[in-house]
DNA sequence: CAATAACATCTAACATGTTACATACCGACT
DNA sequence: AGTCGGTATGTAACATGTTAGATGTTATTG
């Protein structure tokens, strides 16, 4: 369902008000579990607030919704035809991830890039994904390993046809592999959660820079040694891979200052 | 100010409402920085729903409310004389917290103690700890150093005095120090929130089974592995004091069953 | 008596009205 | 002309009313 309406100051949204009970079909993603008493892995409750926050990330992530923008919560929920509790109710979770700033009885913003909020997520994501790895690694796992190498794979193609979406997806499916592969209950969401303003720079970056085959000759470095166990070369490969980011990101926050918040 | 005012179903409130503009005096808590263009750490904004929510994690992560315990949003809300409002964005970030359980249309519950989700917090826990320490090993900081000593010094007298509180209270400075002394801009607010299931787990085992003298050894052979700058031997350390943790949790589901999720 | 269907109840989810505050604008006063 | 103070405006914060759905209970039916 979620028909594009579209689009005023450059923001694409999707229209909600469709997912409703207004006709009498199955509405597909209103299904809830009531699984009170059972394992309870984050209840599958997609509540309007769930989607709304949804729908917002990934406009923010894909910088659809630029740094820096203002968000008028009551034109998101006219357009989402829901009312201003669940845009209210995403936006405070999307703040709690750093991907918008509130300034109280004033506005609401998709977050500028601050360095050295950038510089810690960095740190944050490398000492997860290290350490999965290095945990990955001990319990050697081939099926894993096939699924890290199928996703190279894909993202060779994607890579060789510039599809920028396509890789970014995979990229990140990448990132969700190597958390799951160290079997840890809900490792992925918290990882993913940290990530996700490195997920909006590098994305950034790579519609700047363009530099896909470069991105992707890191990764195999990554996977290569993961597949050597050895977790310290796999570390001190994303080590480099977050300097050469850096880099990019002083030339980019020289271009294009009104992104910056520092 | 804040008033006790007590206290049904053992939950012991606050009052919020006496910090309202109902005087003519300055409210101490209502301070909020303009900070538009500012370097922005985090606005020092300390509206309703900061303050609920500060209250409840605390009564969650003491233990007063107990874990599987139901949250009457609308009995809390009066309870602290404010709306449903500011509840419900309180208990929300509980719930990214992993604090409380929210059933849709249900009920919403203080987040029972399920072990594999501790699993995860502790691994995410040492490696945001190690890394931190690894970074601040690097980088030599004598009066980080100095600071972990009084921190332990103070355990140490709270500890002789037998005051869990305080014990408490001083371990978790303890790990906010070295988080700070990696000198990376909202780490701890990150690595505290991540830790905030841990931190209630190890409380209630420390009322449990009264092991304040272990733990701190256990704290003061960290610290000396820090300052050997031995990240290795410190993050061995920490995993040992997981594994003992372990064992004490799956005593304490043995003998509370009813704590426990899984 | 067991299974099931109608119903009562309770709560989160959602909608909407109201308030307080941050900011910008504008005019008066020095 | 620049500073200060009042005022207008817009938004988040807060309050409260309404809806939908999950659950437990009771009536009903085989």
């Amino acid at each position: 369902m979620l028909d594009v309406i579209g689009a005023e100051s450059n923001i694409l949204l999707y229209d909600l008000q469709t997912s409703r009970r207004s006709d009498s079909g199955s509405y597909e993603l209103q299904l809830r579990l009531p699984n009170r008493d059972f394992k309870e892995q984050k209840v599958v409750s997609v509540t309007r607030k769930d989607q709304v926050y949804s729908i917002l990330r990934q406009a923010i992530i894909s910088s659809q919704l630029a740094p820096g923008e203002a968000i008028r919560k009551e034109l998101v929920a006219a357009q989402l035809g829901v009312s201003r509790t669940p845009v209210s109710d995403a936006i405070n979770r999307l703040a709690d991830e750093g991907l918008v700033e509130i300034y109280p009885q004033t506005g609401t913003f998709v977050a500028r890039l601050w360095l050295d909020k950038i510089e810690t997520a960095q740190f944050v994501r490398v000492a997860l994904e290290t350490a999965a790895i290095r945990r990955t690694a001990e319990r050697a796992n081939p099926e894993a390993l096939g699924r890290f190498r199928q996703n190279l794979e894909d993202q060779r193609k994607a890579a060789n046809s510039r599809d920028f979406e396509q890789f970014y997806e995979l990229d990140e499916a990448l990132h969700d592999l190597i958390c799951d592969a160290a079997g840890l209950v809900g490792l992925r969401e918290i990882a993913s959660k940290e990530r996700s303003q490195i997920d909006r720079v590098r994305r950034l970056l790579l519609h700047y820079e363009a530099r896909m085959v470069e991105t992707l000759a890191e990764h195999e470095a990554i996977i290569s040694a993961i597949a050597d166990k050895d977790a310290d070369r796999a570390a001190a490969t994303m080590e480099a891979h977050i300097a050469q980011m850096g880099k990019m990101l002083l030339h980019l926050k020289i271009k294009r200052p009104e992104l910056f918040g520092s």
